[in-house]
DNA sequence: TCATTAACACGGG
DNA sequence: CCCGTGTTAATGA
């Protein structure tokens, strides 16, 4: 049994399936920026995450981008599940946010563990629910709140998953990510800077208070 | 009123 | 020099 899922999927799986996704799984090491799913790829595995922290996001036709959520060790990709299981392309884009260990588990065995583990079946259906929730929360931000709050949700979001107060990013990044300008990121984040809640360096934001 | 686009200056690597 | 940052002016929704 490799480490690495022992510590992430321990608790999660009854032994057998452990066994299993140890011989099954392959392990893929990925760098920060790489992309793990295009818009419109057709998919043949699904991914659990070992460590680092994976950004999907969702693509217009001009190729302008909105960050959905963020992945975290422990969690698989909700979209693909649903890609895979009806042998569909893939409707989001997924680019490694930090140096990444994935493990990829075959559509097949993905599909027979559905059946076979129920402590699968869970994993899976969490997985859908939670994922469902984080882009719920997307939308109300986009519909309902205005871009200073988007921002500072960004922000809590991103250090939450660095788990660090310093977040490495530029300003160019984030106006991508929310779907925006630079101009306006810039403006804003002076205003939060002047309020004593953040500090702005180059290429870092530090966090100070964020309600 | 506020976002976007273009443009410019400043400064660090 | 190039890039990230801070700011402004013009324009439009």
């Amino acid at each position: 049994m490799r480490e690495e899922i022992k510590t992430n999927y321990g608790q999660l799986f009854e032994q057998e399936l452990l066994n299993e996704i140890n011989d099954i799984g392959v392990l893929k090491n990925v760098n920060a920026g790489d992309e793990l799913i295009r818009t419109g790829q057709y998919l043949s595995a699904m991914p659990l995450l070992i460590d680092g922290v994976i950004k999907v996001m969702r693509e217009d036709e001009d190729g302008f981008e909105l960050m959905l959520y963020f992945l975290e060790k422990g969690e698989t990709c909700a979209m693909t599940l649903s890609c895979c299981t009806g042998s569909a392309i893939s409707e989001i884009r997924a680019i490694a946010e930090t140096d990444s260990t994935l493990l990829m588990i075959p559509i097949e065995k993905m599909e027979e563990w559905l059946g076979k583990y129920k402590s699968w079946r869970n994993f899976i259906f969490n997985s859908y629910h939670e994922r469902l929730m984080e882009v719920l929360a997307t939308i109300d931000n986009i519909a309902f709140k205005k871009m200073d709050e988007r921002l500072i949700e960004y922000l809590k979001n991103k250090s939450k998953h660095y788990k660090d107060s310093e977040i490495k990013v530029t300003h160019q990044d984030i106006a991508f990510d929310l779907h925006t300008s630079r101009v306006v990121i810039s403006r804003l984040l002076k205003q939060l800077e002047k309020t004593n809640r953040i500090k702005l360096n180059r290429n870092s934001i530090k966090l100070i208070e964020i309600a």
